[in-house]
Order: C-alpha cells, then sequence, then structure tokens
DNA sequence: AATGAATGAGGTTTCATTCAT
DNA sequence: TATGAATGAAACCTCATTCAT
C-alpha cells in the first residue's frame, strides 16, 4: 500500500452524553473507541482500516471494540452515524429561514461550504460510504430523519425568492440542494488528485476562500438570472 | 462486510468458467486481466478487491496476474491511467473550440456529463483513489499530461465569450471546470447515499436527464449573467 | 528436493499433535516456537526453512508466531542469538585462566571440541549464517559482546606458557582460535560429504573421540614446539 | 531476505569441452547455464537460489534449463560434480610425492589453502551441500574417485618423513587430511560471521597471507614434534 | 469492565515447472 | 534448439475475531 498520509494532529475531545446509568470509565471508552475509529475508517476506508490501529490509538484494549460495538461494520456505521448527526446540528438552516432570500440563501450555500471545509472526515466517509454503494447507512435508522429539514428550508427560501421575482422559476429543490453541495464536495473529496492533474494547490487557505466566493456566485448566479430561455440546455 | 451490492450484469462477457480456453496471447490475456480488475476495484475499492476474484473473473492463473503487472498495486494504477486515458480520449473537446462560444459552452458541459453517466467506473475509482490521497496517481507518468487540453479548451471557449459581451468577466477557468465536473460528480458519485436519504431515485434515466439539464442551465446561468454585482458572496 | 534426511530423533519432545494443549502462557509459547524454529533452521536452512512446519512443531497457531517475532527472518536471528549465547556460557573458559598453561590450554581446546560435539546445531547455524554473508547476526546486539572473553582466556594462557617458556613465541592469539575452532569445526560441519568422500565414517563416537586427541595433539604440539624455524613456511 | 552481498566480478569463462557431435551452440548454452547456475547456487545456496535468477543471468529461455538438466536439483548436482571436479584437477599432488618430505608437505598445505583462497565457490558449496546432509554428492557418481589420490600422496610423504624421522610417529593420514582442509576452511568459510565477531578483518590480502603461514607452521610443527608424550591430551 | 493470549481463514506473492509452438 | 505463455502448489504474512481469565 502507497500511502498513509493523515495529518499528525488528530484525536479531538468529543464531549460526552451518556444518559444514566453507566460507569463513567466505560462511556469514555466507547468515545475514545469511536475519536480512534472515526480516524482509521477516514484515513483508509472500510476494507483498509485495521482494528488493531483502532485499538493501538485508542489505548483500549482490541476485545473492548467487540465488546461494545460487535464487529468491525457495526463500528463503522456508529462512526458514520455519529458524523452525520454532527453534519445537521451544525447546519443551523432553521435561522436562515426568515432572511431575505438573497442573502438566506447566500448563508445556506456559504454555511454549507463551510461545514464541508470544517469537517473534511465528514467528505472523505461519504465517500467511502458510496464506494459501499451505502449499503450500511441504510441499515441506519438515526441518519435519515436529519434530512427533513434542510430541504424544507431551502424550498422555503426558494419559494419566497420566487414570489418576490427574484428568482427563476424552474428551479427544483432537490437540484437545488445538489449542486449547493456537490459544487463544494467535489473541490474538497477530490482536491488530491485534481491538485496534482491541474498543477494547482486547491488545499491552501486562500484557494478555498475563492472557491466559496465561486460557488455562491455560481449558485445565485443561476437563481437569480432574468432569461432563462437563453440558457435552455441544446 | 455487510454487502457486495455490485449490479448484477458485470460478469457475462467472459462466459462460464469451467472449460477455460487458455490464451496462449499475451496481450489478450493482459486486457482480461485488466478488465477483471477494473470491475473489481470499481466494486470494491483497493483494500477491498482481491487479486483471488480478478484471477477467477478473467479465468487466467493468478501469478499470471503478478507476472504482468508486478503487485496488486501496480494492477490498481495500470487500470487507472487506462480509464483515466480514455475520460481524456472520448472528451472530443478540441472539436468545440470553434463553436460560438454559448453553444460551444453548453456542449462541453453536456459531453462531460454524458461521460460521467456512461462510465460510473471512472467516478468510482476517482473516489477511491482520491480516498488515498491520490497516492497512486502521482506516481503515473501518462495520466498528467491528458489534462492540459480540456483547460485549453474551457479557456478559450471562455475568452471568446467575453470578448463577444456574452460571459460575465470574472471566471477563473479552473474554478469552472471544478463547477462543470463537480455538478455532474456528487449527483453521481453520491448517489447510492443520496437517493435513500432524500427519497428521491436518482439513478433512474429521466432524473438523470433532467439532471443533465440542470447543471448545464446553472454553468450557462452563472456564465451569461449580466449583474454580477448581485451575486457578490455577502 | 532430494532429500530431507534430518535425524529422526527430533519430534519426540512436543507430543503428539492431535490433543494439542492450549498454552495460555506468552512465555512458554515462545520457547516453544524457538525450539521448534531451531530445529528447522537447523535442519533446512534459512530459506528451505518452513513456518509452516514451525508453527506445526511448536504446536502455536502460525499467527503466534508472527506476533511475536514478527518475520521469518527475526525468528531466525533470535534462534541465532539464542544459541550462540549457549555457546559461550558453556565455555567456562574463565575458570582455565588460572590453571597450567599446557593443561589450560589442553582443556580450552577439549571444552571446544566437545561443545561443538555437543551442539550440531550451533555448527550447522553457523554455516547457514555464513552461506547468508553473515548479514543477520550483523544486525544482532547481543552476541557481539559475548566473545570478548574467550579471547582474553586464550590472550592469558598464551602469554604465561610464552614467559614460562614452554609455548613458542611467534602464536597470533586470534589464529590460535581460529585453529582450536577449526580443527573441530570442518570435521563436524562438513561430516556428511567427507564421510562419504574417505569412505570413511567420521560420526561415530569413537571416531570423535579420536579426533579430539588428534586436535588437542596438533594445538599443543604446534605450541610447544622448540624449533620454530624449521617449520617455517617455504 | 536480507542480504545479496555478491562481488560483482562473476561469469567466468569456462573452456569448453564439448565431445563430438554436438551443435556449438547447445554446449555453449549448457556452459552459460552453469556459470550462471553456479553463482546463483553460491550466493543464495540450494533453497535460496532461484532458476528464473539463473535464465536471466544466462540469457537463456528458463525452459533450456529444464531440457539440458531436468530440474533444479539436477542442475545444482551438476554444478557440484564440475567444481569438485575441478578441486582435484588443480591440486596437482602427484608432482609432490617425489619432494622432500618437509618440503612436500609445506607445498601440499600451501597448494590446499591456496586452492581454497581462489575458489571461494568450492567452500560455499561445500558448506551448501553439507547443510543439506552431502544428500546430492552421495547421488554423484563422478566425484568420490577424485580422493583417491590426495590421500594417497599423503600418506606417501608421510611415510617417507616418518622412516627418516622427520615427522612423528602416531600421525593417522585422515585426520592429518581433516586438519591440512580445516585450518583453512574455517578461516574462510566463516569469514563473514568470524571478521565481525572478532572485529578483525579476515578477508584482507595480508590478512590471509598470513594466516597461510600460520597453517603451515601449525602442521609442520605438529608433524615434526620430538616428544609427542607432552602433548597427550588430558 | 477489561485484558493478554490465541486462532482460522484467507490475503498477496513466489517459484519450480509444464504447455504449445 | 529454443521460446513465450501459462500454471498449481505452496510460501510468507495479515486480520477480524474469540477464548479464558
Amino acid at each position: 500500500m502507497v500511502v498513509d498520509a493523515l495529518p499528525a494532529s488528530r484525536r479531538a475531545a468529543t464531549g460526552p452524553k451518556s444518559p444514566v446509568k453507566v460507569t463513567r470509565n466505560a462511556e469514555a471508552s466507547r468515545v475514545k473507541i469511536l475519536d480512534a475509529a472515526r480516524i482509521e475508517f477516514v484515513s483508509h476506508g472500510l476494507s483498509g482500516a485495521r482494528v488493531d490501529r483502532i485499538a493501538a490509538q485508542s489505548g483500549v484494549n482490541k476485545n473492548l471494540i467487540y465488546h461494545y460495538f460487535g464487529s468491525k461494520d457495526a463500528l463503522y456505521l456508529a462512526v458514520l452515524e455519529r458524523i452525520y448527526a454532527n453534519l445537521r446540528s451544525s447546519q443551523h438552516d432553521q435561522d436562515l429561514r426568515q432572511l431575505a432570500p438573497v442573502e438566506g440563501m447566500k448563508r445556506l450555500v456559504g454555511n454549507t461550504f463551510d461545514h464541508f471545509v470544517a469537517t473534511p472526515d465528514l467528505i472523505r466517509l461519504m465517500s467511502v460510504e458510496n464506494i459501499h454503494y451505502g449499503a450500511h447507512l441504510k441499515t441506519s435508522k438515526t441518519v435519515k430523519p436529519l434530512y427533513r429539514g434542510l430541504l424544507d428550508t431551502i424550498r422555503i427560501l426558494l419559494k419566497r425568492g420566487q414570489e418576490e421575482g427574484l428568482f427563476r422559476a424552474d428551479v427544483d429543490p432537490i437540484d437545488l440542494y445538489l449542486s449547493i453541495s456537490g459544487l463544494a464536495y467535489f473541490f474538497l473529496s477530490n482536491q488530491h488528485t485534481l491538485s496534482w492533474l491541474l498543477d494547482h494547490n486547491l488545499a491552501s487557505r486562500q484557494r478555498i476562500a475563492k472557491r466559496r466566493e465561486h460557488v455562491i456566485a455560481m449558485v445565485l448566479g443561476y437563481l437569480t438570472q432574468r432569461s432563462p430561455e437563453a440558457t435552455k440546455a441544446k
């Protein structure tokens, strides 16, 4: 295997949220395992991840991982659910619904972009999961509900913008969501190959900031266009 | 491992297993191996791929794989180089340079989208390679040169469109390229998780066609916008 | 491979295979592995040794070998270090330093001879290691220090013998050491080919005893010679 | 595997000796194979030798090796027989029989030493063969007869020296032969480990010359000793 | 709750050898 | 005589997982 190029600065402290009657220590072990597992799955994918390394990194006995999570796959799913939960919880899109449409949409695009930038693990896990045809996510019961809200916010802003004559009329909210995400996602998820292929460092702070502007401009440019006929495909 | 969800439509080509026709033809064997390897790497990623399965699928002795390619990693790189070469050779962007800017750009976006749709393996391998930080691609000597031409085509069309007053002036060609690709890529690469999360089948023919329109509309909407000030971020 | 001619008297210790008593004792497992490995490396050399056979012979799981030793080469080195340590620890040369020079030297030669005879594995491993240009031994940190003492003993006895006018004056202690060892070593290390080539069984108890006398006689004959001029080469 | 330390200057030109009706080319191929095989077996031992490398080094097709020699083991035996034949043919011991006993014996010891030094491959193959318990040599029909002559020469010189009162009476010719060989052999066969263990380079020209003197002195010192009682073991 | 010891299945790779021409 | 293509068995090593305490 060729690579092992993950930034050394990992192992964050994710706050506990243990419910009632669990030994403090047990919950701490769970969290340590999850943190190490996230790093491992993010760095090496699902098949490339090693339970041994997760045990070593988290400082717990390997058996404890099986005690708590049952299997490598189940641990992976736990990591996946956790990171998706963070995604939604930090999107704060509810607050945007009352803003002016253009401003609200700019914020929405910017927030999405920023969250992707701030959480590279999320993008990598999304890639990993799609490499596996989404098979694990589909067994999750916690993730799906989270997606309602975001689309609703998009719909609300879109509708208001259209009513006020600011946005074009033929916009599909799902396509809009996919574009908002996709414009950021590809740039980030494929930065390693793209930087090399294009001879252009896409990872620098300035380059990322520039991309942010571009994405917002593209989404808003599209939405606020007056004469859509001109841009009809073919 | 939870799943093994590769489309059933793969195995066909090589024919049944028992009366394996020994080939005695080096080039043919190489190609059979490469074909089987592509399927395997695409279906399972690099770490998840099994040389045994590649040997079985291609109908050659396992050792022949090592004889021709040296290692699993080197075989993976060969597959990667091959699919990138196909990408560029089918982009036909040279032909677009002489079209009218709007028309040429529409075609460019459409072609890119179509090639991604027609070659799902390409997108998956790109994801796989980025999961590995692009480490293998960076060792390739054949892939990088392919990328010159495409960007040049974008630059040419962009410049002409700007000179004719059709396109906005502040467009970075690299950002434009990333957007053209990203709008298609995310929709396709993440279709498995997205279809499920959004309760919306993104894999159907019609849905894909609709996405194609949207992507073209978005890129052209952005390019042809008259008053960019209105869409400046924040 | 033509032959597999290892003395049948090896297998005994570990007992029968079927009802393998799982050990649950790390140190005991290590030792069982080392014992089996020694037999294997001694019988087949480094390249010819098989990890599978070592696992079977020692009654442990193959993986445990890698868990404890890391690789076949590292296991080989561990075996090598162990047998060299035994060599020195059993040479008891410190005790000889206070004997009369002739008597001490006779004992030293005899002891060396006896240890070689008692530990045929040592000679075979020395040969194996030299076939590999001593590459493994040179990575050892434990073996080299063992060699100090023996040479010192030789130097001490030699000096006393020379001062007392018993030994000739022109003796290089390193050459003397090499001769003491070489006279026994060749006879033992090459006994298989020599017995056959000379039509003369060199492996019998009596023959070995006779050789022992000869070696002592040769070393002492050389040391105690009065007129070395007569024997100057050419 | 750790090492690959063979001197680069190999591939000697061994003169052809083809009998009658064989294509020149065929015999040349045989010789090229044997030369490459010798280097390979000498460098890596029997188990460590690779047929592929022999084919590559000799520049012939791998299959030809099997065509001519049948198997790796048979090829090894051919190499072994060839080098043993060289040993005896170059010993020229017949000429020594008529010399004065002391002088003849000095020459015999020196010749043996020189031949070992000049043919390191011989020593290594002897070691290799003994690692394998001499199993291959024992199947040879050509080697054994070669050994008659040398022992006869030793017997003749020894007897004459004893009759003239120059040599001690209790010398076993086989032990004498073993000592003459062993004093040189160990020094050379184990030079890699010994040089390192003793912190003393045994491979230099001067060191080898010094050893040669020592070996002659030791053999002659032993043979010419007047009062063997003093050196009786124990 | 937690651990050190151990395992079995299977992974990639190697290698002597044979096939077909 | 000579070769390029291909093979099967087995080599070393890895890895998720379980045992026994």
